[in-house]
DNA sequence: ACCTGAACACCGTTCAAGT
DNA sequence: ACCTGAACACCGTTCAAGT
């Protein structure tokens, strides 16, 4: 199931590109796959042999920050009630979204790519939980499910930094709001 | 200020561009402006003459759709109670944006573009004038602008046509929900 | 097995030459 | 004034040739 055969090069190619891609993204937020081939100092073939998709290759650099974000889930429903756990997820998911842009993106596309498979991705599973807790709380509306949490929070990946302060926090509680049971 | 001269034939190039774009837009959602210039029968550097930056076109070719939008804040603000007529031109966009995708990610660049210039443009000033009434009927809190409400249904943009039925209203909904006022 | 990089495809954009 | 379209720039992607 792993440990691959005749890793000595390829691994190391492959970790380099992603190193690579990491700092690249880091500085300028664009990404171009040759530029990080040339970078890393391998062939473009040998980007695509490692990455067929570009996804593939954002979802490796972002594997860590998102594996964290599904941490953080459980760990707040431990300590705080249902819609406070949401709140405090909101902030940590709205922290990682300005450090590193591209990670809610790459959250985006992992959790879309992985409905047509039937899962809702890791992501989408620590927002289901969440949900579901403040559901049997009584405390959010029945009828919303990860997926629309996505979708409504998908604005932070368009905000501009120097709105960010004003509006990023702002609009997660409008959101929050909307998803508290009425009455 | 208007009423340009010479132009027989630059007008009618103009007009067909338009033209051509609108009807690739309909059938195809793509957008590419090589394609545009041969299919219209100009060369390209006659598009980019008429059309500097591709959001001009866009504006462009969406620009009635444009005006009935803003044309329909006043109207339904006659009619309702300023949360009904809020909700109501809700889901006038959402008609728009099943219909032809690009008119919100053009409504969205529009008003992105105009922020800079110190107004909020057409759209922006239609939301606005939907949330002061609301705000000023107790029923809308006071703590959002048009950008905020812009940036909250920017997921329509982004919505499979699979999932347009059970999610775009729905979340419509959500984010009126999270605009009132609270208690 | 894995890698390289020339080559191809695709688009957006410019600009010298035409009318 | 306005138009044309060859030409350039830029990137993503493939694949024949190498090791």
């Amino acid at each position: 199931m792993n440990a691959p055969r005749r890793r000595s090069d390829a691994a190391e190619n492959r970790a380099r590109i992603i190193e690579t891609a990491r700092t690249v993204i880091a500085n300028s937020d664009e990404l171009r796959l040759n530029a990080i081939a040339k970078q890393a100092g391998v062939g473009q073939g040998t980007l695509y042999r490692h990455f067929p998709t570009r996804d593939d290759l954002l979802a490796e650099v972002y594997r860590n920050d998102v594996e964290q974000l599904v941490a953080a889930a459980p760990a707040f429903l431990a300590e705080h009630e249902p819609l406070k756990a949401l709140a405090c997820w909101f902030n940590r998911v709205a922290d990682y979204a300005r450090i590193k842009r591209g990670v809610f993106a790459a959250v985006e596309t992992a959790v879309w790519r992985d409905l047509s498979a039937h899962s809702l991705g890791p992501i989408g599973d620590a927002v289901t939980m969440l949900l579901a807790a403040g559901k049997a709380d009584g405390t959010i509306r029945a009828d919303v499910d990860a997926r629309d949490v996505i979708l409504l929070i998908g604005y932070l990946s368009r905000l501009d930094e120097t709105e960010w302060d004003t509006r990023a926090r702002h609009l997660l509680s409008i959101v929050l709001d909307g998803l508290r049971r009425r009455e």
